[in-house]
DNA sequence: CCAAAAGTGTTACGATTACACCCATGT
DNA sequence: ACATGGGTGTAATCGTAACACTTTTGG
């Protein structure tokens, strides 16, 4: 019984040892034919002249979706986004004063509704390609977009999250064209309208599209509850 | 600046709230032709008189997968067995007593050598058919074992996850045997085979197994560095 | 009227499914 | 000897991939 207490002891201090816990969020948008991701440079703290993830720290009376979906909702304003768990990261270098273990989301925005809200602590706010970000990267986080970014790839193969990239209507060309960049393949036009159709995600507004050639038509992605 | 400095001490308060941080582990084993998992009855503590799956608190100086990869050390004694992450647990109320957040893995294990050792504070371990859990399991790890189970399923149908199950050789009928039982669908024995073939993971060691009519021959699995 | 992009169907291929008999071994 | 399980190939079906021309619109 003395042995159990012993171990009881040791669970117990082993508990308290002192650890953050935190989210950060890879928003990415679809801005200018090219797959974005949002990037911050905060006024004080660590890696100050480095661009970050937007992220933040989890509180007691909060879950890590609540936490993830606070510090979304205080960048950029936007609520009833599309975001999800990527994973998280716990190497012990990770943050230079203290122990910090982070929770990773991806998460999806519309162009259309890009008011950026610089917040608190924040110097510039910016949206970089994917292909071609900063050179300074704070903590792990160059890492933590590239899984986050295969992480889209995988969910928009096998599952279509694009609903929430693209503006309330769209092009059958300017959908394929996003699939296209985001995966980096070349698609058969014929059989992209086919797989979409028959997957029975988009409806016709009726509408063309103003100012583009061969007047295509405008769809709307179906899944009712998206975001405004 | 001074804004500023409110704010950095907001960002330092929020770091110190305390909250553990645990690894639970769903180890399964394919034991009598069925899916089994390990669960313990702990000596002490909360859910003494419930099944839990084994679990620690990580510590200051290791990663999660090193915490999963000691509980699991210290439970089994094996090591180099393949397990993965699963998913992250973060409800406020998981713990009675106090905020408590949990990383999910899952294991794998042969079922011919289960030495199982009754570590510190455990006063039983048992393996358990996955669909005849017991009633009474603590905290939300039945859920937590549902999830893993969905987990394992998914990397069996995906990554051909099967060389930790099965004794180090084993029969074709075998393979199917698990391949059904653990992803619950029935297959055809001819296409099964043929599709494990020209995935080209086994070796046959040109022995066939005593004891069985028919005399089936016995494969190895391919991938070189599998556990002993 | 011309250039640019939209829209449309069919064929070929590969992967998956369904299916039945003979052979080897243990009892 | 016989009952049990092991081992094998082929045809049908489905999903995927390849491919070219006509129509619509903006400039």
């Amino acid at each position: 019984m003395v042995e159990q207490e012993k171990l009881k002891r040791i669970q117990v201090d082993r508990n308290s040892f002192e650890c953050s816990i935190t989210t950060d969020v890879a928003v990415f948008g679809f801005i200018e034919n090219s797959l974005k991701v949002l990037l911050i440079k905060r006024l004080s703290g660590y890696f100050m002249n480095h661009w970050l993830l937007p992220g933040g720290v989890m509180e007691a009376d909060e879950t890590l979706d609540d936490c993830a979906k606070k510090v979304l909702y205080q960048l950029t304003g936007f609520r009833n986004i599309h975001f999800e768990q990527v994973k998280i990261y716990s190497e012990l270098e990770r943050h230079p004063l203290k122990r910090v273990i982070t929770q990773s989301f991806y998460a999806l925005v519309k162009p259309e509704n890009h008011s950026l809200v610089i917040g608190g602590n924040v110097e510039r706010i910016s949206w970089f390609d994917i292909d071609r970000l900063p050179e300074k990267i704070g903590y792990d986080h160059r890492q933590i977009i590239h899984d986050a970014n295969l992480n889209l790839q995988l969910n928009l193969r096998e599952r279509l999250i694009f609903g929430e990239l693209l503006p309330k209507t769209f092009t059958l060309a300017e959908l394929q064209n996003l699939y296209e960049r985001i995966l980096k393949i070349k698609l058969d036009k014929r059989n992209f309208r086919k797989k979409i159709f028959q997957m029975d995600v988009l409806t016709s507004t009726g509408e063309k599209k103003p100012g583009v050639k061969g007047g295509p038509l405008l769809y709307r992605y179906k899944n009712g509850n998206v975001c405004e």
